[in-house]
DNA sequence: CGGGATCCAAGGTGATACTG
DNA sequence: CAGTATCACCTTGGATCCCG
């Protein structure tokens, strides 16, 4: 298996890039590799992220298999999230990202400064 | 290095991800990797990209650091767009998502039809 | 608490036309 | 060939209100 050179549009590249690409998806699951959170609790962590497309996301999550969702009929009721075993394998690839970042946020903020300077 | 437990708006993992998780990026970045390509070569690869996404994509990656532009005053001119260094340590990263999206994808729709099916 | 429904503003995006 | 400029659209996403 090595690199297309081409990327068609309904290749399962660009079936899951166009799932899974967008920052609330890769926030929650990388948080969700902690353990089980609940709703407000993620809502918390995720600085910014509305309600709407927190639930949003989520859903697309569970609908993909790659989270799964608990609802405990409490008073209030309590729901649960938490990565499945296939989210699982998906989070360990998507935390090399947030490993790359955390490594390399410098070099690219002075590259975007080298950029504007001109 | 281990998972942070919160996302704040301006963490590396936040800004990095806000300008690189959006399909054209990932996908030109993981074309790149096979060495230089030019510019209407890279639409022609990348299925559906409009000319003008394609363009602000490659000057976004530009400013960032991760993809070089070389242009020679041929006539016409020919632009070629190649990967930096620094651009080739995130391309790794992300290829692991392509992989995985290779491996999985079976599984992924999988989980929306039983989901569907509900 | 954990959402769904609705409304609305903003800007992302494509189509088209033009240029060096 | 490799873009930029303009415009019109239409989705995205925030704000708000409501419900079980």
């Amino acid at each position: 298996m090595h690199i297309p050179n081409t990327f068609d549009a309904n290749c399962p590249t660009r079936l899951i890039l166009d799932r899974i690409a967008d920052k609330w998806t890769v926030l929650a699951l990388a948080l969700l590799m902690g353990g089980p959170v609940r709703f407000n609790e993620l809502r918390r962590r995720i600085d910014g992220v509305s309600q709407k497309m927190l639930s949003q996301t989520l859903k697309s999550l569970e609908r993909d298999g790659l989270v799964s969702r608990k609802a405990t009929p409490t008073v209030p009721v309590t729901v649960e999230y938490s990565i499945t075993p296939l989210g699982a394998t998906l989070a360990a690839t998507i935390d090399g990202l947030r490993v790359w970042a955390e490594c390399n946020i410098n070099d690219v903020l002075a590259a975007q400064k080298r950029y504007d300077a001109v």
